[in-house]
DNA sequence: TGTACATCAGTGAACGCGCGTTCACTGATGTAC
DNA sequence: TGTACATCAGTGAACGCGCGTTCACTGATGTAC
């Protein structure tokens, strides 16, 4: 989108934008579930007919939020990684703090990606290329330390070396890593989940009264999820 | 409960089931946020007030059916463990794919135990016990298997065996996990989080396009957590 | 076994509320000549 | 620069709906004597 000419067109990017901020005040304090189009508009004290100006119906908004929050974690994760230093796993570690960050100052946003999925809201097409943003980077963390040959090899009880390919063609393609025999790819998505699982479990609230120091078991978890790949990352 | 003695106690538990059973239809149609008293009554052919006679109020109906998931969930993972044989490794592995079963099955009561929280609705004191009963299952494992001292030494760059406790001291007490300085019990806390996690990427559908193969990658990813904690598991 | 009273299940109407979305309309902004 | 028309933003009323919860009431079931 080119600079806006029109005082129109620069009034009509602003109010989508301040639509968006008090839709996304909305979801702080009511959930997704709950999020309404009359709520919102009367936060911004105009008619509730007002907002389909911009946004052709409730779900087209909830679209919006889903699409601008995966952009803000995946800009978190690839600030975080392009911050980590040389190092992949430098990098990759980054990139995991980076997103726990975002995730803890922008739960519901984050509730709203990896929650369950809201009833009735099916998530078109345009929220797939940004979700794929944070993933990528661990990936390619992943996919640099291979091809400097920084990999350890894998460990424990395994044996998972063949058989066919568990994960879909697209996605070797994409992310960059060397698809050999040790499954390397697969393993690596463990990165992914164990990043994701691991906050959700703090926000959620499943630590309560379990997990006394949140950040220490949050380093304790990425550390494990990194040495599942034989990928080094640097001692606190 | 003893057994129900009048014929009013026996009906009385026969439809509290039965609302139960109506709201667990509700869940899978409409997602826990949208169930509503009214539509329960109305499947049931009654006056939605008459609900009120079983249930205060809709949060109390929502904590019954999570009291329930859980131990449904929590009786799944204990018959698997149960069937899984003498090996800690073969039981903990058994568990992890009752509990993947179960909630395949029931994706949506499994949203409602490990999705995002419902808004508004606050746990009451009641669920912490049922919700204990998955880890708790793991965790004997991962207890038998140190005590018959079957773990192999943590592998791969921790450097974590030192410095505070990262769970609570209750957690040290029920798990029954020797807690030495290899912050077992810690790593063991991650095999819980990569059992949902990874449940809850493919029932969320994170896989989409691009885990191919949902089972497969199941097994791949708790062999990875088993050997997070040294835990030896059976080869399929 | 029979009666009098208490307890409980279920009804249907009502209160007060909020929702998504549509529509005819007003007035301001933009554009073409 | 000035005018005529088209486009757009925003309004306020309305449609039709569902919700949680309360309340006075009816009729059946249980209990005490």
């Amino acid at each position: 989108m080119g600079t806006p000419g029109t005082a129109r067109a620069r009034a009509r990017a602003e109010i989508t934008a301040a639509v968006k901020e008090a839709a996304r005040a909305q979801l702080a304090q009511v959930g997704a579930p709950a999020l309404s189009v009359r709520a919102v508009a009367r936060e911004l004290g105009m008619a509730s007919s007002a907002v389909y100006r911009y946004f052709a119906s409730r779900d087209e908004l909830l679209t919006a939020l889903i699409v601008d929050a995966y952009d803000a974690v995946g800009a978190a994760a690839e600030d975080g990684a392009r911050a980590g230093g040389d190092d992949p796993g430098g990098r990759w570690l980054a990139a995991c703090r980076a997103v726990r960050i975002w995730a803890v100052d922008h739960p519901h946003e984050f509730s709203l990606l990896y929650g369950s999925p809201v009833p009735g809201y099916r998530a078109p097409a345009d929220t797939i290329g940004p979700a794929a943003r944070v993933p990528l980077v661990l990936a390619a963390a992943v996919a640099d330390a291979a091809r400097l040959g920084l990999l350890h090899p894998p460990t424990g009880a395994l044996g998972l070396g063949s058989g066919p390919r568990l994960v879909t063609p697209e996605v070797l393609e994409a992310v960059g890593i060397p698809a050999g025999d040790d499954r390397l790819v697969e393993r690596a998505l463990g990165m992914w989940v164990a990043l994701i699982g691991t906050i959700s479990f703090e926000l959620f609230g499943h630590f309560e009264n379990v997990v006394s120091d949140r950040a220490g078991y949050f380093e304790l978890a990425m550390a494990g999820a990194a040495g599942a790949v034989g990928l080094e990352i640097p001692v606190p």
